[in-house]
Formats: C-alpha cells, structure tokens, sequence
DNA sequence: TTGAAAGCGCTAACAA
DNA sequence: TTGTTAGCGCTTTCAA
C-alpha cells in the first residue's frame, strides 16, 4: 500500500459548519473568549468532539500564541539540565501548553542559532540554561520574547531569573571537608575566558565562593585552584596535577559531578583510594553522584524546582508582559556520601 | 527601564519594498526556486542583509515548510537517548533544518499528545525513539507526516525504521560470558505487558536472544529470566531475587545499563564483589558503563549512528514521500570491561 | 450575543 | 523573468 496523501486536517472553518455556527464562534469557544453563550459553547464543544478537531498551533501563532515554550539546553548529556527540563514539563503538564527543547551542542553560535530558531518558530515564551550569551544578548533576546534566564547569575528588568547560590553550595563543601578534619583541599574550576560573562557563570562564583569559604576557616594559605573544564578529562587532568604536588591536598572539590568522574579515575590510576586516601566531592548532584560505586559527596540544587519555578515565571510572564521581573535564589543543600571522609592520618 | 513593546519584525514585504522588487522574488530567492536572475538574487540578498531578515517559518508553514523536525524522547534522561539525538542533531547541522525535542516523561499518554503538539505544530518531519505505540497508531501518525521510528523492531510502507539488532547484541553478551568460562547465566528483562508491542520492543527481543544464545551454547537448562523492568529499581529487586538463588548465577545480564547499576548496587549490599563473586554486564554502553568505578561490559548500539541514520532518512522522506521506505538494522559491537571476568573456581 | 471580514507572513498558482 | 493575488488556519476588530 502506497502511504496516500494525508488526509485534510479538520479546521475551525469545518467545525463552524458542523455546528451551524460562524467561525468567529468556534474560535471564541476555543479561545474561552468573552461572548459565547453556554448554548453555543455546547454545540460548539459538540461539533469539535464529533469531528476529532484539534486546534493548529502553527496557525494560531500568526495571530496569537503558539502555546508552545522553547527550552535553550546547551547540552543534551547533563543530568542536570534533564532535572531542569523535567521540572519544567511537569509543572507545565495539564496547561495547554508544549516544552520543547532546543539542543545547542556546547556551541556558542549554536545556542545563538537555537534561540533565534525559537524565535522564528513563535514560541510563546524561552527558557535558557545556562546560556553564554552577554547580558546584552539576553536583554535582546528577553525585548522579543518572555524569557526565563537559568543558572545565570544575571538579573535585568525585561526577564526572570532563577538560579542556585554557588557561593553557598561551595561553602557547603568546604565546610563539610573542614569538620572532617581536611586542610589542604584543592578545588578544579572550569575557567571562563569570556570577561563578559566572568561575574555571572556559576563555575566562576563557585570558584570564588571556595576561596571566600577557606578564607572564612583559616585555609587562605592553603587555596588551591586548577583551571580546567567540567569535563571528564577536565578533571582528570586537573587532579592528574594535584596528585602531583607535595605534599598532596587530602581532598579535591570538583566544580561539578562530571569533573568528579575524572577525578575518581585519576584517584585510582595513582594507585589511591577513594576515600581513605583522597577525599573527592563534586557539585550538582547528579544520578552519576548517587551510583552505588560512586557515591560521590555533592551539592544539591534542586533543578527540578528550578525547573519548576522557571515554568511558573514564564506563564506569569506571558500572561503579563510588563510585570515586574523576579530573581529566584534558591539555597543547595550537602548530599554527603562515601567519597567523603576523615583525612588519614 | 520598562521591557517596551517587541519592535515589529522585518518581512518578506519590507525587504521586497527596499531592494524595490515583488515579495514573489524575495519568495523565489528565500526558497532558491526557479525563475529569480542572478541580478535579482543578489538584489535581493543584499536586502535581506542589511534588514537583518530571517524568514518567520512558523509563518512559512501554513503553506509550505516550517523546516521543523521533531524528536519524541520518552526519556529525557537516558545517555542512550541522548546519543540518538545528538547524532541526529549532527547530521542535520548546516542544514536549514531545526531540531527539537518533545520529552514524554515516561507516559503513553503523554508520548500521544507530544507527537500530536508536534503534528499541530506543522512539523516537517518527526522522528520517535522507542515509541509504545501500537503498529496502527504508528501507521496513522507517518500517513499525517514523515516519520522515522528509532529502536522499534517494525517496518511499515508508511516510515522509514533504524533498529540495533538486539538479537545479535544479547547474544554478544552471552558468548562473552560461555567464554569467560560461565554457564549459570541470568537475564533481568524489562516485560512487555501490551501484547500489540511484545514482537517489536527491544527488551522482548533482547531477552529473545539471551533464551536463543544460550540454547545454541547448550545452557538452555540455565535459562535464567526475571522479569522486571529498566530501571535502577528493577535491577536492584532482579539482582536481590537472583543472588537468593542456589546455586546462585555466575553472571547477571542485565538488559540495560540503568538496570546493571541497580544490580550493581544489590551484589554491594549482598557483600559479594564485582567481578571476583559475579559478573556483571549491562546493555547500551552508555556514560555510565564507562565511569571508571563502574566500568562495565555493555553493548554499544551506536546511538549516535543510529541519530545519523534517521536525519538522513528523514530528509529524504521529506524531498519524496512516496519513496519505498527503509529498514535500518545496525549490528551492535562488544565493549568488554573490568565488570565481567572468570567465575569464582 | 453573534458574525463578516481583514489580516498575521509566507507560498504558489497564474498572468503579464 | 517578473509581479499580482488568493489562500494556509486562525484571531480580532468592528458591525449587526
């Protein structure tokens, strides 16, 4: 059987004519708009049921909105970010209106190309995670659209702004390997060359809430950061250097949980163990950190309220262009486990 | 400041007025149709250019393209599923075409309404990674728009299919096992309760092969399945009821790697090690059969292959949607590590 | 309360 | 080769 062409889509217009109404009706029922009576509103219900009909997003977009929210997500492996997005979509389950998510592949001019794809598709309104854009660049883009700005420690009067409070997750660390009785920990921060994004990407306050945090203790003489990237490699190669020096730090804070992983892998190919030897924590608390095999001390930060709240601000917003924006700081909490323990003696 | 109102944004009438041409002729060279000279081209590029045009392709679908494909992920966090979208994403790159992804958290129901959004969204092109729908359902959706259905074993006239041969990657995994010098070789599956899917999902066909190798290795009298599900959960309880077994299996398959850290997490707790006790293999080589703590025997299915497969497929069902449609199978590889070993003597 | 009709930005038949 | 114009399915003034 050959696939024929597709059946013609049933349209406002056909409902009109099954309910023996105009068309302005049907798309007022549609719409819950002012001035349709409970008798039309039934037989209008009514043809649409009978028919099967199914409002064309596209199609409304030209007019009015598309219902749709596009999600800027600069890479589709995190876990975290999937706890943002998973926050999102289930706070937006039940309302008319879609997620989608727009993958950039770790690419700048990929998450530029992403949000403007959204923009041209007429989404009603864009989350973006953590994007590398300037604080320009997102005023521009929050001018155009309702735009909810995520993991960035950004705030401006044309959007709203949810993040975590890096400085006191990084403390949270430090804290919780300084009752245990470390001194010289180390930490691997993933660098930002950008000058226009070094006050506000949360790998840079986590770096900066590290040091301000062995300050707080009396460690300032012993900070010890290495510039490299939240990657495996990043932090294989990061801890590859710590091992290195003498004498060796006794714990290694990871900027994030991917880091962690290399870490944990350099540990061992040192011929060191985890935690009796080393103690390694990581940031995020992802489902890489809760592996039995793992069990790597983190940060939580919630993305899935994230998540959550990035959805409420965004209708909030559509529904009210000119509100007054909002920032969401939300506080992490220690996840300790096994990787973290007493120095050894 | 307050965020004022978006300024209007640039059409195919404004950039038709400024180079002093018809919209036909923006139109023609927007599409690169035929009957636009190579003057009028340029003309109009030019115009295009300093406007700082971009076609409004919501707009563009209500008649033609919206350059839109779509992707309905069930989970958005599966590294497997992130694989297929990440190679799907690749191979559409440089192309006009955007991608985006509609997550189904989990939920027939939901997997319905995202293709639905997508199809209501004037999507060109729609791909649907292990999808639960029935054979019929699928047949409907690929008759409304070109579809490429990923990780289902069905082939119909109307979409384009790329399947792992889970039969062969099973079997991988137990001749591997028979090598090491295994015979009590357990399976934990994720069971099939709809009949309508039980020939076409790939557990069902994985724990298939793991019954077929294990025959053609003369262990039919070890057949060992539990039936559970791929989860962490559903590992974890498979493991439990497999090591309360006497004898106990020398190896557990498990047919996911999500599940083998459930399993993993069980022999932990039940004091046995990894591989010295029992070995452990998992299925997807996934980011997480490749942590160093963890690194375990897995199948690569080559998910980024297989995202590869379905762009292009894709593409070309959308230039001819009467071309005979096509079956991909791609043979899944091995990828042995330090989880699986000889058996205790 | 109801409906007719003019667009939204673009494509595509058709005419010039 | 170029331009005119009628829609695509819906929203939204504006009359009735």
């Amino acid at each position: 059987m050959e696939p024929s062409a597709p059946p013609r889509r049933v349209t406002i217009v056909d409902v009109a004519k099954h309910a023996k109404v105009s068309v302005t009706a049907v798309s007022k029922v549609l719409r819950n708009a002012y001035g349709a009576s409970p008798a039309m509103q039934a037989k209008v219900r009514e043809a649409m049921a009978e028919l099967g009909y199914r409002p064309h997003a596209a199609a409304r977009g030209l007019r009015g909105q598309t219902y749709t929210i596009g999600v800027m997500v600069p890479d589709i492996y995190n876990p975290f970010f999937a706890d943002i997005i998973s926050g999102l979509t289930k706070q937006l389950h039940g309302t008319d209106y879609q997620v989608l998510v727009g993958p950039a592949r770790h690419d700048y001019d990929n998450e530029a190309l992403v949000t403007e794809a959204m923009i041209d598709r007429s989404m009603d309104g864009l989350v973006l995670i953590v994007p590398t854009s300037t604080p320009a660049q997102l005023q521009a883009t929050a001018a155009t659209v309702p735009t909810v700005v995520v993991g960035r420690h950004v705030c401006a009067a044309a959007y709203d702004t949810v993040v975590d409070n890096d400085t006191a997750g990084a403390a949270l660390i430090v804290e919780h390997l300084v009752e245990l009785g470390h001194r010289r920990i180390a930490h691997i921060e993933h660098v930002e060359r950008t000058p226009a994004l070094i006050a506000s990407m949360p790998n840079t306050i986590r770096a900066r809430g590290y040091r301000q945090a062995m300050q707080d203790h009396g460690l300032a003489a012993h900070i010890d950061v290495i510039a490299s990237r939240y990657t495996r490699e990043g932090g294989y190669l990061g801890a590859q250097q710590l091992l290195a020096r003498r004498p060796r730090p006794t714990a290694i804070f990871a900027g994030a949980d991917i880091a962690a992983m290399g870490v944990l892998e350099a540990v061992a190919e040192a011929g060191l163990s985890v935690p009796d030897d080393i103690s390694v924590a990581g940031y995020d608390n992802s489902v890489y950190a809760t592996l039995g095999p793992i069990s790597l001390t983190s940060v939580d930060q919630s993305g899935h309220q994230m998540g959550n709240h990035a959805g409420r601000l965004l209708l909030e917003r559509v529904a009210d262009r000119h509100r007054p924006s909002t920032l969401i700081s939300l506080s992490p909490t220690l996840a300790a486990r096994r990787s973290t323990a007493a120095p050894p003696a």
